[in-house]
DNA sequence: TCTGAAAGGGTTGATGG
DNA sequence: CCATCAACCCTTTCAGA
């Protein structure tokens, strides 16, 4: 699950893979240089090994209505664990929320966010602020982003 | 380009193939109920579109040793436009730097990376803080990420 | 671990409802 | 806008090296 010593055909493969999903493994094999049987199942092994962990369509945020993408940095008052816990489970659930880390720094939570517009946003952190215990009233900060320059999934693999 | 008007099944095919996005269209064509040869033009016509901006596998981070995933807020001192774009040309090109984003609030970029380990992250921030011209020193504050609780693409497509 | 060939299944496009 | 069907292509498996 955590090195399963990847050789340089592997990580072509990877390479690729990483931005052409659906890529046929026939052609994948060409490019590798190698026909379609091993490249199949280094794919194979691969993917039951862990190191792909999925494919997946990407959307485009315009295109669905989701204008508005915001990181919503969120601390926590009261530090128990079982605070920590709740507001966990809250922001695993919210649909909204792209991504929820928990950071060591000024503050607790990181929250990435796509929303339909300040309607949703309200919506957003009245739910992540309201459902918390309230003796663990939170502070939070927001930033909006005016422009994307860049968001991949892709991780670099040093040939 | 902005909201091609989506039905029903257009929005079920989206949901599935964001979190599936290698399944076969036979498979894909049964799930939402319709036979191959339509199912197989919806898609098409999504990636056309540029709903479906493409297909990506998901690499597990810590299999390929990506092990610190860290954001970085820069602040730039100098906001000429030509700042800006240095900055973001950088950023663009920095195969660890997975993403940037441009927001308003106490500071300008926010970067998100992963690296192998504190050697990559020094260099990270040498590199974002020195390639910079000298007028603008930047200031900057990181955020190390002690727990990834969501990270996903998948946008919600309210059926 | 690879190649090559063969069988099974998926994809695509023409045709018709 | 959908189903059917046939031709083609891809995938997978297996024999042999």
């Amino acid at each position: 699950m955590t090195a399963a010593s990847l050789d340089r055909t592997d990580r072509r493969i990877l390479d690729i893979l990483q931005r052409e999903g659906r890529i046929a493994i026939t052609e994948l094999a060409q490019r590798v240089g190698l026909s379609t049987s091993p490249c199949s199942e280094r794919v194979k092994r691969l993917e039951k090994s862990g190191v792909i962990t999925g494919y997946h369509a990407r959307v485009s945020p315009e295109a669905v209505g989701k204008t508005l993408l915001v990181f919503v940095e969120i601390k926590l008052s009261a530090k128990s664990g079982e605070v920590f816990d709740k507001v966990r489970n809250e922001l695993l659930h919210m649909p909204e929320v792209l991504e929820c880390h928990l950071v060591s720094g000024d503050f607790d939570y990181l929250v990435k966010a796509r929303l339909r517009g300040m309607g949703e946003y309200r919506h957003l952190l009245g739910n992540i602020l309201q459902k918390m215990p309230a003796s663990a009233a939170a502070d939070s900060r927001s930033y909006v982003v005016m422009e994307e320059i860049k968001e991949t999934l892709a991780l670099p693999l040093d040939r």
